[in-house]
DNA sequence: TTGTACGCGTTATCAA
DNA sequence: TTGATAACGCGTACAA
């Protein structure tokens, strides 16, 4: 269709046999440096490009990774993505992306079509509903090499990127407490993610190692739809359980909780302080700023990617070890969480 | 490498002829139903999916479609991303997604690569250098269906979306002389940009329609570095050309102004109000809360991928028309433009 | 209704 | 150093 030439009529044009000009166009050492500058030059002139599919088809590989993530592409996947770009384009990679919207039948629908071989590898964030994970198994049953990023599941024994979510948890919920916060909320979406259970567990760490009583009615569970949230944020600022911090463990939910708090009477942060998990740059523009905890999701992006080029280029010598591996976040403190 | 079982294997389980196995798959009316419900279900029992390379190679087309955008993935190109993924998946098409960084050179590079015929079409916004556009030229000639949104060039002869940036940036600016600014900046990117264009002329006419004057050291072309935009409309703030009203052309600039007045000791919107083509759902809390220009991002990029979907579908049908398609934005009135 | 034979554009093996 | 040939996995014209 794009009406390319083929290998074939280019050799046809230089009188010479398909597969000299195949070795000459991938430097092969048994061709003379003659033919093959007259080869790559008669290529350019006639716009030569290798068609990738019978390529792929030949050597059994794509050069392709595809990403999946688990919902629209917010601060945080948008720069996830950028980071594996980045490396992907670096290395001469292409790069497929798929939203699964948190549908785990889709996930399913998805990694199935991937088990054909269009893409040599996968960088993934699981569904906040993915309890079986028989689809992954088999992927990675497949030798297709898999790396998860903050959204993982530990049982399939590959390579995952996290950031340290039960420190900063605990770290973010320390510094609530330290600025005079005694009943501190957390919001947080499925109980099933991996991260929200670490997240989780270094907000109850925190509360437990300063001597304070945990209220589960100051554990939220929240849905992916804004208005839904707000409502429910609202619902406990209202309550008799209401909060004087609030520990949220995704940038959506913080800009929720502003929303929520801005249809009550109450102030943040003299009535009620805040910290987010966020990627948002413009956290300090808010009002009041924002503190966050920040993901290094250009890192996260950059190293996945890495990890599975090595993999995909030297095989032999890299191995995708069944381990969690940590970058951490950045705690940065501004108004949200300003004793007063 | 992934083991997949092949066609001719799943024939030989079956007894069958490897074409008569994949016309029972192509569900094609010679096959029996008898057979068709064998061959499927020992399909789906050995786990067989069809070679989508061989595939390829085959038909000549590849379903894929190839977004190109020209900076990291800010909110405006996400939801334009999202909202292609969503109409491809619908469609059982994949994206490959390439970044140019705002480089002629990787745009070129790029483009030379989707000529091989690894995507059927393209979604694409150029980069700000983009003035020579052989390489897009060559791409069109080849018959390469391909679709310009938001930084299009109108000298290839196909469907553009766009909004309307000359009537919003008209309305942007009537509504900041309307709240009594008489000395309004622009806030640009690159004068070689379609988009630029348009803007600077519905700023223009605008104040020109109101019988004021014209002011070019108040137009202010910014860099893709938010710490030299943010120095630089500082320098603007502080200058005897001090604006009261100032028109960003794109949301990162218009936080870059936010920054920049926090510098001074200018306040908004008493001294200086603000009004911005911007994305972001959160305008709203930003403080003081975000007068935007919204682009409809989410539509322009599922009508990119229905037209080229269609075109794909039904080449005879339908034509990549040289024409302008313009979805209308919405301009959201909010604190930064209040009159006191 | 099913089977045989070929070609899509590459690369690799073997022969010259 | 180069050429002839086969093979990757699929779909399709033609034959049965």
């Amino acid at each position: 269709m794009a009406g390319g030439i083929s290998l074939k009529e280019l050799a046809a044009e230089l009188k010479l046999a398909p597969s000299t000009v195949s070795r000459a166009l991938n430097d092969s050492y048994e061709i003379s440096d003659a033919t093959k500058k007259r080869v790559i030059s008669m290529a350019e002139k006639l716009n030569y490009h290798a068609n990738p599919f019978a390529r792929s088809l030949r050597e059994n590989k794509s050069k392709t990774i595809a990403v999946i993530i688990p919902e629209r592409i917010n601060n945080f996947f948008a720069q996830v993505v950028d980071g594996i770009e980045e490396i992907a384009q670096e290395h001469g990679y292409h790069l497929l992306i798929y939203n699964t919207h948190e549908d785990l039948e889709r996930e399913r629908k998805i990694v199935n079509l991937l088990l054909n071989g269009r893409a040599d590898a996968i960088v993934m964030s699981v569904t906040s509903q993915t309890s079986d994970i028989s689809h992954l198994q088999k992927l990675h049953d497949r030798g297709l090499p898999i790396v998860f990023f903050d959204r993982i599941r530990a049982d399939i024994p590959t390579t995952k990127f996290i950031t340290n979510d039960y420190e900063s948890a605990f770290e973010g919920t320390k510094h609530l407490i330290k600025q005079g916060c005694t009943k501190i909320a957390l919001l947080t979406l499925g109980k099933d993610l991996s991260i929200s259970q670490e997240r989780q567990r270094g907000y109850s760490d925190a509360i437990l190692s300063e001597g304070m009583e945990l209220n589960p009615a100051l554990t939220l569970y929240c849905s992916h739809e804004e208005p839904h949230n707000v409502k429910l944020i609202q619902e406990l600022l209202l309550s008799s359980d209401r909060p004087d911090g609030i520990l949220s463990s995704a940038e959506k939910l913080a800009f929720a909780t502003y929303q929520a708090i801005k249809r009550t009477k109450l102030r943040m942060p003299s009535d009620v302080k805040l910290i987010s998990f966020a990627n948002s740059s413009i956290a300090g523009l808010l009002n009041p700023s924002l503190t966050t905890i920040t993901q290094p999701a250009l890192s996260i992006g950059n190293e996945c990617a890495k990890l599975l080029i090595k993999k995909l280029t030297k095989p032999k010598h890299y191995e995708l070890l069944d381990q969690v591996i940590t970058i951490p976040s950045q705690l940065t403190i501004r108004e949200s969480t300003l004793q007063e």
